[in-house]
RNA sequence: GCUGAGGUGGCGGAGUGGACAAUCGCAGCAGUCUGUAAAACUGCCGGCCGACAGGCCUACCCAAGUUCGAAUCUUGGCCUCAGCA
């Protein structure tokens, strides 16, 4: 029997947002939630513990990165990444899709892959090969490896196999990808099935798969997408090529193209999206978990979340606050005034300050900490807002004078 | 006081007659970051002008020289460090 179901109930607001229950075999999830991404099998620089006291329901992890180091024997000797990283609560997998994707850019540059250009990854219809980032040992990922894999970290969600198509694509390239997605998807869940049952004879619980959403951003394969994903037998849907690099106008756009053509009875995670901004126009679009590692790698570079200010209206800018700035050397109040975080509730913008100027590790705790805080506590207020039927207000409040979108 | 080594941009430290406004590291300043090759990366970093190209000025302890040309060679001075007294 499968342990794993959503329940939602509609907002009424007419792009699709709503509010649901994700039940899985390691806890409930109330929806829409923000999931922190915690690739090598850890959200850097935070306990399991403190992340169950920030309000974490769900967090992401890597099977890439965990099959390299330090390698599924590990991990599956545990029984999993529930017992490996002492963290009981629900789990979701990457794929590898996203190293198709960002290991094929050149380093730090914007992505301008052209196939042969892409020096650790090599794309084929069967799979892709990976040349590892540690030791450029060769390693080849399939639907088929990604889901055994997947089984083997024991998730409570799965992600199919899928290409994260580059931006700016070509309608071509895109077209080609995202069959190739389709083609994958469908041999994942083939796989994700067979697993499932030789999983449940030794009376494991199940683990839910999603599959993924492709199309860039062009409208007719964005809709193509939506509409083959969601005839398949999967337990979810998660959106993916999103956050790449192309505009938020044409993010929202994807959003719109796929929401109305998406089964109203299964959970939908949005890939790696969750600025602040973001977060309220995916939840008006009925997305109901959404990873992003904006909230964690922005707090180790210094910069910490607070409340939208007119000072940098417009701009990513204007939620946030870089600490590092000598304007806070001698500034005695919290980061943000009334957060009930424990950096907030503990230290002062100077001494913050002071651990970033001489790189102590602390700084990088407790940054990640007031911004997980900053980005569960928004979330919530949201799923609030949204039962009480005040989120369009709680939007035009946050994006106020912000022509972002 | 003697002997030896040395004085270069905020600091450390290359350069040792033209390709030097001066390699590099650190610090500083600015920017970037959305399914994490990220406690990372990129750019700037003597002054003035310029959007850029580039131009002008002042510079390698001080002074006087040698030379077409000196951070680099010579002489004198000042200072620092190490060893010996």
């Amino acid at each position: 029997m499968k342990q794993f179901s959503f329940t939602s109930t509609q907002t009424g607001i007419a792009a699709g947002a709503r509010m649901g229950t994700i039940v899985t075999p390691h806890g409930i999830i109330n929806t829409p939630a923000f999931v922190p991404v915690g690739t090598q099998a850890t959200v850097k620089s935070l306990t399991p513990d403190e992340l169950s006291t920030l309000g974490v329901q769900l967090f992401f992890v890597n099977t890439y990165h965990t099959y390299l180091r330090p390698g599924l024997s590990v991990i599956g000797s545990f029984g999993g990444l529930h017992a490996f990283m002492g963290w009981n609560g629900p789990i979701i997998t990457d794929s590898g899709g996203f190293q198709v994707f960002s290991l094929a850019r050149p380093k730090y540059k914007p992505a301008d892959r052209d196939e042969e250009s892409a020096a650790l990854v090599k794309i084929t219809e069967d799979g892709v090969w990976f040349r590892s980032h540690w030791d450029g040992s060769k390693h080849f990922f399939s639907p088929e490896s990604s889901m055994e894999y997947q089984w083997t970290l024991g998730s409570d969600i799965h992600i199919a196999f899928d290409e994260c198509t580059p931006y700016p694509a070509t309608p071509a390239y895109a077209r080609k990808a995202m069959d190739r997605t389709h083609r994958w998807a469908e041999r994942s869940l083939i796989a994700h099935t067979k697993l499932w049952q030789s999983h449940k004879k030794e009376g494991k619980p199940y683990q839910a798969l999603y599959g993924v959403v492709q199309g860039s951003v062009y409208e007719d394969l964005r809709i193509e997408s939506a509409e083959k994903i969601s005839g398949m037998d999967v337990d979810g849907i998660a959106i993916g090529g999103v956050s790449v690099g192309e505009s938020k106008e044409e993010m929202k756009n994807v959003l719109q193209w796929v929401t109305p053509h998406l089964p109203h009875d299964k959970p939908r995670h949005l890939l790696g999206v969750g600025e602040i901004d973001d977060i309220f126009v995916l939840v008006e679009h009925g997305m109901d978990t959404f990873d992003c590692v904006q909230p964690t790698r922005l707090a180790r570079m210094g910069k910490l979340y607070v409340p939208p200010n007119k000072v940098h209206t417009g701009t990513r800018d204007g939620y946030m606050i870089d600490i590092t700035g000598k304007e806070y050397a001698c500034d005695t109040s919290p980061v943000q005034a009334g957060c009930g975080c424990f950096t907030c509730t503990h230290f002062s913008r100077a001494y913050i300050h002071h651990l970033f100027r001489v790189r102590e590790l602390l700084s990088y705790r407790l940054a990640s900490i007031h911004n997980i805080h900053f980005v569960t506590e928004l979330v919530s207020s949201i799923r609030e807002s949204l039962g009480k039927g005040t989120f369009l207000e709680m939007k035009q409040q946050w994006l106020y004078n912000n022509h972002t979108y």
